[in-house]
DNA sequence: AAAAACTATTTTTTT
DNA sequence: AATAGTTTTT
């Protein structure tokens, strides 16, 4: 690919050129949020294929299908070409995946294998544990699971997995071994197995390893302080300590420890790889000099980090806006109001903002407003649709088409509709299965025949095997198949009685219609489309990967979802210690948890260009009751002079509506509960985090006029600090009472 | 064996 | 509050 096309490299800065020329030997790239690091992968890419590098000498591999597919469509622009065979981008576990089509066999599975997601996984331990005699509790199946996939992303065998509390009478040797020999029945690896297996084959047989150290003589990894360390030991079997390695990364946004990830593979290359170059990227692009600081403060209370500092050329822009409702409905209902105003006055489109948030459930509320505006919203949710129970059932059965060994599609795949299979009969199944070491499916011919299974079950069985070989004979399109067999199962009766039966119609068949459509424009988009490559784009392509971000819609969607992408307008709700930072992150060992989720905030914070606006409620329903937050100790880490203004809050609401309004109340609708600027010395960010409702009585002086949602207005007369800080307050109404200093809001009337 | 009633659990984040 | 999983009833 000599291609004549010089590289325009004018773009670039000094040190992004750096980075895009070095020549060979490893290199870390410690690359800020914002600092343009995918232009450097992509630069590098490019310079190296018009230097005639041979495109499958190139390996580029990310975390997420999003990130490979920009990466591709970037090197594609910059070359000006539309295909170039061989390159490899992609991610870790699609290239993990690949690998193991090639060499199943040496791991005791088919090229179809099936992949496992958690709860196939799960399904396979709760069998397994149930064949050891386990007192199973659905817990201690789910401790299990993480066990093991924590086993396998530290580049264990499932054998020596950490057994969890839950179940620490049970052999980890002996679980891990059933389990592994129900997989591999099933011919099916989990997605631990995916980075796992590959690197144990690589460690084991060298000459292998020697072919791709070979074949990919330049290897770049994106998100370098995500990897765990089974994908670092992978990686160093092809790309040793003297080759071309080329990382990028940002320890300050590490946000996947939970999922094996560790931020010492970066903190650690250069030990590592000790000729690697270091270059630093701190130049940031993207966001106002406000924005940049209020990241910077935040993360700079954080221990274990190499340490940069982000600066910028641009102005310093908007300070960032604060506000706190006082609960998630009035939260929501500010939001969207305010993306109104955003949208009519300042020019943003609703395209143009994102509103993110720690956990998925928190986006209920406001989707509820957004439609109720009138303003088009998107949620980017992990994987929703294929969540459904309809789309898993008809799923199931494409699943026995591509493998018929795969175990739980075929417990579920049975029950759908009912026919007569039920648990004792699936249990003698499993059990003369087991017996001559065959899946449920592959044995069931046998079974009908020695009458394991009788009476209906036995029809039922029987009815099901002649659909599925019928189907199996069809030899129309994939698309074509699954319908076919799905009628044939009846399967889309059941729904068409169901969809009657709930009058309200939820639509399950349009459901799986939709199933089907999707198939149906997989076909057309794949070359030699097949369904268990459909599969494999269901487990591995995330509804992330594929959403339509820039639809005209505001986006909703988890900090984790919004990593890697940037919008003119950013909102973070949610903003409540206990929700952000999460409680769970809380209480993990020495402060860990705490660490990662400030650099989650940080990721949050740095994804916004121009406007950055922070919510929270003073109350929220959690697990069906009403919680009172503290403030998340993130804002009180903003440095004081980016915050746009004392924050006023809104009064809390009656039970008969609102109550009258006060000067300097925001008016019922007004998006912008903004006071008179401060004074500097007015301002610090201690006060603006006391009026949040912060540490010991939420900027409450004695004498102070207050609101209470039940027992009106009042004087403070007493402040009781703790845990749960309270006031003593002399009612108008009801005379002197104590309540928490979370149900009340300062008030002037 | 299937449907209905009840219960325990969950909200961390995802390849 | 909602749901997945478990137990009881038919």
């Amino acid at each position: 690919m000599s291609a004549g096309a010089a590289l325009e490299l004018d773009s670039l800065n000094a040190i992004q050129r750096d980075a895009v020329l070095h020549d060979e030997g490893p290199l870390l790239l410690l690359a800020g949020a914002g600092s343009g690091k995918t232009r450097v992968v992509t630069h590098r890419i490019a310079r190296l294929l018009i230097e005639g590098a041979a495109p499958d000498s190139v390996l580029a591999l990310t975390f997420t299908n999003r990130a490979a597919r920009e990466m591709r469509e970037r090197v594609f622009a910059l070359l000006g070409a539309d295909d170039l065979p061989g390159l490899t981008i992609s991610t870790f576990h699609s290239l993990g995946a690949r690998f193991l089509r090639q060499h199943a066999t040496a791991v005791g599975r088919t090229r179809a294998f099936t992949i496992y997601d958690d709860d196939d996984q799960s399904a396979v331990l709760r069998e397994a544990l149930a064949d050891l005699n386990a007192g199973l509790t659905a817990k201690g199946v789910r401790a299990w699971r993480r066990a093991i996939d924590q086993a396998k992303n530290a580049g264990l065998d499932a054998r020596e997995a950490t057994p969890p509390s839950e179940g620490a009478f049970l052999d980890p040797a002996e679980v891990g071994a059933r389990y592994e020999l129900l997989m591999e029945r099933a011919d099916a690896f989990d997605f631990g197995d995916l980075i796992l297996r590959p690197a144990q084959i690589l460690t084991e047989v060298q000459s292998l390893a020697e072919r791709y150290r070979e074949r990919w003589r330049w290897v770049l990894v994106d998100e370098f302080q995500d990897t765990n360390r089974a994908q670092y030991a992978w990686l160093r079997t092809f790309a040793p300590p003297d080759s071309n390695l080329f990382v990028v990364g940002d320890d300050d946004q590490s946000i996947y420890g939970w999922r094996g990830a560790e931020v010492e593979n970066i903190l650690q290359f250069p030990h590592e790889y000790p000729r690697a170059r270091v270059v630093r990227l701190e130049q940031n692009y993207r966001s106002d000099g406000h924005i940049l600081r209020a990241a910077n403060g935040v993360i700079a209370h954080n221990d274990r980090r190499l340490g940069k500092d982000l600066w910028t050329e641009r102005g310093e822009g908007t300070r960032i806006e604060l506000y706190e409702g006082h609960d998630a409905r009035a939260e929501a209902r500010w939001v969207a109001e305010r993306i109104a105003g955003l949208c009519r006055d300042e020019g943003y489109a609703p395209g143009d903002v994102a509103v993110l948030m720690r956990a998925n459930h928190l986006s209920l509320d406001l989707e509820e407003t957004l439609t109720r505006a009138g303003l088009r919203y998107a949620v980017v949710r992990g994987r929703s649709f294929y969540d459904r129970a309809e789309v898993r059932d008809a799923i199931a059965y494409v699943r026995l088409l591509v493998n018929p060994n795969d175990d739980v599609a075929f417990r579920r795949a049975i029950g759908v509709p009912t026919r007569g299979v039920g648990k004792t009969s699936l249990a003698r199944l499993a059990e003369f299965a087991d017996g001559r070491d065959q899946s449920a499916l592959a044995a069931a011919p046998a079974a009908i025949e020695a009458a394991v299974v009788r009476g209906r079950a036995r029809t039922g069985l029987a009815e099901f095997l002649a659909a599925l070989d019928a189907a199996g004979e069809d030899d129309g399109r994939p698309s074509a198949q699954v319908r076919g067999l799905l009628e044939r199962a009846g399967v889309m009766e059941q729904l068409a009685n169901e969809d009657v039966e709930r009058e309200a119609g939820e639509g399950r068949q349009a459901n799986v219609e939709r199933l089907l459509q999707a198939i149906e424009s997989y076909e057309q988009e794949t070359p030699d489309a097949t369904l268990a490559g459909y599969l494999e784009q269901v487990k591995l392509v995330s509804e992330v990967d594929v959403a339509q971000l820039s639809g005209g819609a505001v986006s909703l969607m988890t900090v984790h979802a919004a990593k890697g992408l940037e919008f003119p307008v950013v909102f973070v709700i949610g903003l409540e210690d206990g929700v952000f930072p999460n409680a769970r992150a809380l209480d993990d060992l020495e402060g860990a948890g705490e660490e990662e989720e400030r650099r989650l905030c940080y990721v949050a914070l740095t994804r916004a260009e121009r406007r950055l606006i922070l919510t929270r409620a003073r109350q929220r329903r959690t697990f069906g009751d009403v919680r009172h937050n503290a403030p998340s100790r993130f804002l009180r880490e903003l440095p004081r002079d980016v915050v746009e203004s004392r924050y006023v809050p809104e009064p809390p609401p009656t039970q008969r509506g609102w109550p009258r309004r006060a000067a300097g109340w925001p008016r019922e609708h007004d998006p912008v509960a903004v006071a008179p600027a401060p004074s500097d010395d007015e301002l610090c960010m201690d006060a603006v985090y006391d009026e949040f409702g912060g540490a010991d009585g939420p900027g409450f002086r004695p004498g102070m006029r207050v609101w209470h949602a039940q027992l009106g207005a009042g004087r403070v007369r007493k402040i009781n600090p703790g845990m749960r800080p309270s006031l003593t307050i002399d009612f108008d109404d009801v005379g002197q009472r104590k309540v928490l200093a979370s149900f009340v809001a300062p008030y002037e009337g």
